[in-house]
RNA sequence: GCGUCGGUACUCAAGUGGUCAACGAGGGCAGACUGUAAAUCUGCUAGCUUCGGCUUUCGGAAGUUCGAAUCUUCCCCGACGCACCA
């Protein structure tokens, strides 16, 4: 049993940094924290893709702060749930299969290490929901969807818009928030950590928690890390930051987040300080150049993630690739027969996607040689030895066999 | 089971016998401009091409037709409504 700490600043941090709701009150979750008392508390994560992201990392980074403190911290995998899906907003999500799942949690553990300890005196438990909720006979399911009326479930914003719009709504996306709220009973915790699109969720099983366990249950809603002005960062737009990522594509995804996710980034993803956060945004709105202050963003979360030194590295390189236009370090190297074409070089190793994918770039002029500083102008010409620069982003070294 | 409406490219969504590789929007890619971006403007966005064209696509299969994404038949899938549940 690890000592609990009771540090007033870190307590603090945790109730104010990234918030963006917290239940009962604040005021009672501090009571607790300074109350010397070791709390269990838990974040969930449904396996629904292979990586761990920066909206994941918001409510890790929060684990951690307990874990530090001494608390029991869980970090749940929703292997059960997410054969379910949590409801989207469009529609009903697509069901994973258990070599999906099995799959996309087989990094999450190792992914989520960068952020958290799962080994040590105070260690994370690695719990997966599968092992209770699977386990629910027919008749203990009819007990908990007996605890809620249909309405309260109904108040779900989002399931609001899915009648109103007439979006299908299915019978099980709508006990979801009960299977949630009950991972929280079957662990007994004192508190649940989740995105701020998990509040629902969470407040059912915060009354779950009441129901079966006497027992308060505090809920903190973490803010999400969009851009104030709406504009997400995400898979689709191929800017989401995934923790299985390496340093210079997690700077580089950082530095094409839009300004307005500055300070948003900071707050929710670094340690700069709150003071300093509002500073730089004085300094933003009086004019300064927002780059300087993305890239220290960009530089905090990647040193978050993978420390300071690979950080650096990936500034370093960034700075070269885009600022400096010089090829970036380990560029990807193909091995190809003398005499080749270009275009077959590129094509057979799916730098490109096609023969009229390739002839399209060439015409754009989006092909160099850099050492030779070569515009491709012929789409018929011979690879040559060396490094290729495809648009702006795209490099390539050719080695000839 | 009956009925109605649907299934179109990465997504949404037009098209309802030829002018359709298929409007438009989003996304993506590229170019210009910048502070990497974002915003903006422009072009591209099935495959193959000797750049003349050729080939394959509109849930699936078969058919009508000189010609089909568009019509017919059967099948598969979805939504909604009604009925049934002895």
């Amino acid at each position: 049993m690890s000592k609990i700490i009771i540090d007033e600043e870190k307590i603090d941090k945790f109730l104010e940094r990234g918030v963006a709701g917290i239940f009962p009150s604040k005021e009672a979750l501090k009571t607790k924290l300074m109350s010397g008392e070791r709390l269990t508390i838990y974040q969930g994560f449904d396996p629904t893709g292979p990586y761990l992201h920066v909206g994941h990392a918001i409510g890790i980074r929060a684990l951690k702060i307990l874990q530090d403190l001494g608390h029991e911290v869980i970090f749940l995998v929703g292997d059960f749930t997410s054969k379910i899906g949590d409801p989207d907003k469009g529609s009903t999500r697509k069901v994973l299969t258990d070599e999906e799942i099995e799959k996309n949690m087989s990094n999450w553990k190792k992914q989520a290490t960068q952020l958290i300890d799962f080994k040590g005196e105070n260690a994370v438990k690695f719990e997966r929901n599968n092992k209770w909720l699977s386990k629910l006979k027919l008749e203990d399911i009819l007990k908990l969807m007996s605890n809620f009326t249909i309405q309260q479930i109904l108040q779900r914003d989002l399931f609001k818009k899915r009648l109103k719009e007439d979006i299908p709504l299915k019978l099980h996306e709508i006990i979801y928030p009960l299977m949630q709220g009950y991972d929280g009973v079957a662990m007994g915790v004192d508190m649940e950590i989740g995105g701020a699109d998990q509040i629902f969720n969470m407040l059912v099983g915060r009354d779950l928690s009441k129901i079966y366990l006497n027992k308060e249950k505090f809920v903190r809603a973490n803010k999400m890390m969009d851009a104030p002005d709406g504009i997400t960062m995400s898979k689709t737009k191929g800017n989401g930051i995934n923790l299985g990522d390496d340093a210079s594509q997690m700077f580089g995804k950082a530095m094409s987040y839009p300004d307005s996710a500055i300070l948003n980034g900071l707050e929710l993803l670094t340690d700069i300080s709150m003071d300093e956060i509002k500073n730089i945004e004085t300094k933003i709105k009086t004019g300064e150049n927002p780059m300087r202050f993305k890239k220290l963003m960009a530089y905090e979360i990647v040193k978050s993630i993978k420390g300071k030194k690979e950080a650096s590295v990936a500034q370093e390189n960034w700075e070269n690739t885009f600022s400096k236009k010089e090829t970036p370090e380990n560029v990807d190297e193909f091995i190809v027969e003398s005499g080749m074409l270009l275009m077959e070089a590129l094509v057979s190793n799916k730098i490109v996607s096609s023969n009229n994918d390739f002839r399209r770039l060439v015409e754009e002029g989006a092909i160099t040689h850099k050492e030779e500083d070569k515009k491709i102008t012929d789409v018929k010409e011979v690879v040559i030895n060396g490094v290729y620069k495809i648009g702006k982003k795209r490099f390539c070294k050719i080695i000839i066999k």
